[in-house]
DNA sequence: TATTGTTATACTCTATAACTATA
DNA sequence: TATAGTTATAGAGTATAACAATA
């Protein structure tokens, strides 16, 4: 437990974060918000899934992520593909249009982290990787649980199609 | 410079951090989003101030600023004084109710975090702390720079009106 | 009857541009 | 003419609730 002044100095550390994301999301293409890069990005590390845990996994309600999910496959960065074991559901899948465009936003967030955060070593950059991780999980595993087995699969399948 | 896979993990944090703040804010009064919360912190913290520094604080356009403080004032927490060294510009501070709202925030603030990091220690929490500050801080190096004069001054003056 | 996903509606937050009042 | 702040408008993100289709 800690003094009501650290917390207090977190509270106002994680609302003004917010101004650092926006910032970073100013390199990306006009029709690639930031949601949109998401979607990717984590279809890319995790591989194929469903909306369900895609929505857990960004942690918005699964309508949000539906419309998110909507406007990726409207540009063929990701497939819908019906799921042979449940018809009620859809399995994702990152296109190649899809791992194109996120080599595009992974370049734009290098160049603008790099410039960022020149004076920070890598030691510097994982240890605020492993402290943010663990905030997060800190209050993951206060709510909707997510389904352990979501470790990142190296050999996250992903769409074979074009 | 780091690689390019931390750069990537970094990125997702970033954007994941959205889902914590929600998680914190969801215990505040329903006519106290987040933003006024926000305003009410930083005018507690730093002491009467003009609109724009107060943007500046924020990181966010001043337009933007003037919505969130006019939310604030309709509700009595906070004042717009006329400025007597500049008559285009408006001092703001927080007044008695104001000051009030703001424990009531930091509580529920305070509550919340003791849950989610029970397993925090205090140095833990320092140390995130201070890397998100830096992180801050090599952010906003590069974009309209703060003035300084912004270190947190402890005779932080209030509005003494009731 | 319960669950997966979609759509409709509403609210918060932000940015740009046009405007006013003062410097 | 330039600056401080406000307002109008538009876009992105989220949540809740109602709905369709399938289990």
């Amino acid at each position: 437990m800690a003094a009501r002044g650290s917390y207090e100095e977190l509270a106002r550390h994680l609302s003004g974060i917010g101004a650092v994301r926006r910032e970073m999301s100013r390199g990306f293409p006009a029709d690639c918000p930031p949601a949109s890069a998401a979607v990717l990005a984590l279809l890319h590390k995790y591989g194929e899934m469903r909306m369900s845990r895609l929505a857990e996994l960004m942690v918005i309600d699964m309508s949000v992520t539906s419309r998110h999910v909507a406007h990726t496959a409207e540009r063929g960065w990701v497939e819908r593909l019906p799921d042979p074991r449940d018809g009620r559901s859809r399995l994702l899948c990152l296109t190649e249009r899809g791992r194109r465009q996120l080599d595009t936003l992974s370049e734009a967030t290098t160049e603008a982290l790099e410039s960022f955060l020149h004076d920070w070593t890598d030691d510097d950059i994982a240890r605020l990787n492993g402290m943010l991780a663990r905030l997060r999980e800190s209050f993951g595993d206060c709510r909707a649980r997510v389904t352990r087995q979501d470790t990142p699969h190296p050999a996250a399948r992903h769409c074979s199609r074009k």
